[in-house]
DNA sequence: AATGAATGAGCCTTCATTCAT
DNA sequence: CATGAATGAAGGCTCATTCAT
């Protein structure tokens, strides 16, 4: 499945995507505080730094933004992630680096990840797909990390439990951000990965499947 | 903090409840189907059987729906769970028991729990509070069953603990319906519920803190 | 085939009737000055006495104004004419009575033809077939008429000779209206009657299939 | 009356003849599928082999776009029927081949003459007498061969009816146009001109003056 | 002379809410 | 209490036109 392409009325494809970016700047700030359905395109037009007419020479319909600002920021996290994956070592040392550098990373990245997680659901259902692909490919990163410490021996898991384990990893780290009215207050982010990654590092160990 | 009371023009109480039942039932059905945004007030009255004019002496704005349909899942959610909290005797056994029925209780009203967790960001500063403490009380229930356990000298916890812990088990929960365009392809839910409950309770005992 | 249904939301019949009256007549004078498209929603909604909003509760899109607008003046111009064609005795005097009156019909109903004629090619390909229908049995009711006489013996012309004469009546008819800038500066609208009838009678007469 | 002057930002003479002719090309094809009102300027530059802003070089409003075709249009029609009048002597015969020539070019053009019939009268109070005295001038052609079909003694007509045939000419041929969807099912062109020649020449030699 | 990105007035349509009956 | 017709602010989107390059 490739990229879903959002068709624009400008050629020049350098500026496409300078005017997106921008649009995708301004419209994240905007569903920040709003949420999609109570932004308008005038409001996203004048937050990019356009005019409403300008904005449409660069997407087709209102959903269109919704889709390049998921698009991207998922393409942000998965990007800010990949660095922490690729020294990977299958180890259980560096299975806990790669969980600390991910919450790491969705702490910073808390507002974008409460957009994405609140308003994907508005996508229609052509463009959805899209942007769940992109989720089930993080989840296997975390998949593929955990896979390795099984092969090298320093894990025994069955699939079904690798799979759930990535799923929680995942989840936990979004929870960070769509739960931070409740969890920033009880935690600093030190101590939510110190007391996460205990509890699901002993919870692993405990669960070889002898 | 009590109920947030949502105004209505008929002083019949017994009628205004009928009403909002039939209100309730009729918005939760659209609000699954199209969201809260894209149902429209004469939907909702279609739905609940009466005419949009009726519907308005029920409730003063289409927020107010959104909230009596949010705050009646909840009481719906905790009433359903309530009964196995109560003769939880603080042993790893009754905490077992405890997840396994919220599971199954989110199983159940999993298109219930969709609406309410993508919708409810849709209240008004003013309302949310009065949801976001009902979740906090059902989050409450878990930390109680636990800290049972710990009293009972069952677990060996700090309140931290106890408190993420508790989090976790309600998140976990909330996932099965959320994301169950995947979770439900990969597991039946007597799988899920195994290999989550398992995972966390060795990860419980390892975590003693010792 | 039926007439075409325009959906309102309104339920009340005879307000229904009684708002597309009003409707109707608003329209025919806005398209008469600036035509179909030139003329907006608001505009039609203001002729008519009531805000855009009701304008609405009585019809789905403006094209559906264009329908209904062209719809009733077909009706009328029909009506008007039926009772020209009733005691039609099939003799060359009454055909001359019916020509003579469905030219008077016209020159009254000159901007309600010139309106109907030059905006009806703006309705949808789902729409048109209506209108040319009514069309089609206004150019028959020339043809049962002309057919009387041949049945009687008064005229001798073969099949295609009555469906081209009764295409002439019509044209020549709309003509008065449509090419009035010309036409209404050469003739009184009697002597248009009598120039164009006495052509056509002599034409017909002397194009026996002998 | 001149001809009306369309303004061009270019100087070069031979060049704006050279893309307004490719201009009126892409615009009648444009027009007939969709209408004036339809049809963007875009799509106008576009179907011209250039861009927008070219095609602003060349007009100064998309009105200008319009009177040039239908201006077009009345050229090409007036120069394809000048050969047939050339040549003409004032014979009843004459007068026929005159008829058939004038019938085969409608048939011919007849998307051009539709376009022009049903657009022309979207030109502004400005520019529509410009496009209208060609119609009257056309309409004098047929004047004049007929009125020298009197003067030989031919015929015998006043002048008013002259005038009302030429115009009865006039807009049969356009009728075989602009009502060809009842018109092109019932007769093939050579019936429709032999049809209506019989008739007008019957009528035309029945109406003497005496 | 040609290009095409930028503009913003303006269009059609929706829908939450009111209020007379 | 119930009804549903009326309202108009507001929203998404288009498109003729301009102007810097």
């Amino acid at each position: 499945m490739k990229k879903r392409e959002v068709q624009a009325s400008v050629k020049d494809e350098r500026l496409v995507l300078k005017r997106r970016n921008q649009m995708i700047k301004g419209a994240v700030t905007l569903f920040k505080e709003k949420g999609f359905h109570r932004t308008t395109t005038r409001e996203i037009a004048r937050a990019s730094g356009f005019s409403i007419g300008t904005l449409y020479e660069y997407i087709r319909t209102k959903e269109d933004v919704l889709y390049l600002v998921c698009d991207s920021i998922y393409d942000e996290v998965r990007d800010q992630l990949q660095q922490s994956f690729d020294p990977n070592q299958g180890t259980l040392e560096s299975l806990r680096l790669v969980i600390d550098y991910y919450f790491k990373v969705m702490d910073e990245l808390q507002d974008e990840v409460l957009v994405m997680y609140q308003e994907a659901k508005s996508l229609s259902k052509d463009a959805l797909p899209y942007v769940l692909k992109k989720e089930l490919e993080m989840v296997g990163m975390f998949e593929d990390t955990i896979r390795r410490c099984v092969e090298n021996g320093e894990l025994d898991l069955t699939e079904k439990q690798v799979k759930i384990i990535a799923h929680d990893i995942f989840v936990q780290g979004q929870m960070w951000a769509f739960r931070r009215w409740v969890l920033q207050k009880l935690y600093t982010l030190d101590e939510y990965i110190e007391l996460q990654t205990d509890l699901l590092l002993e919870g692993i160990k405990g669960s070889g499947s002898k």
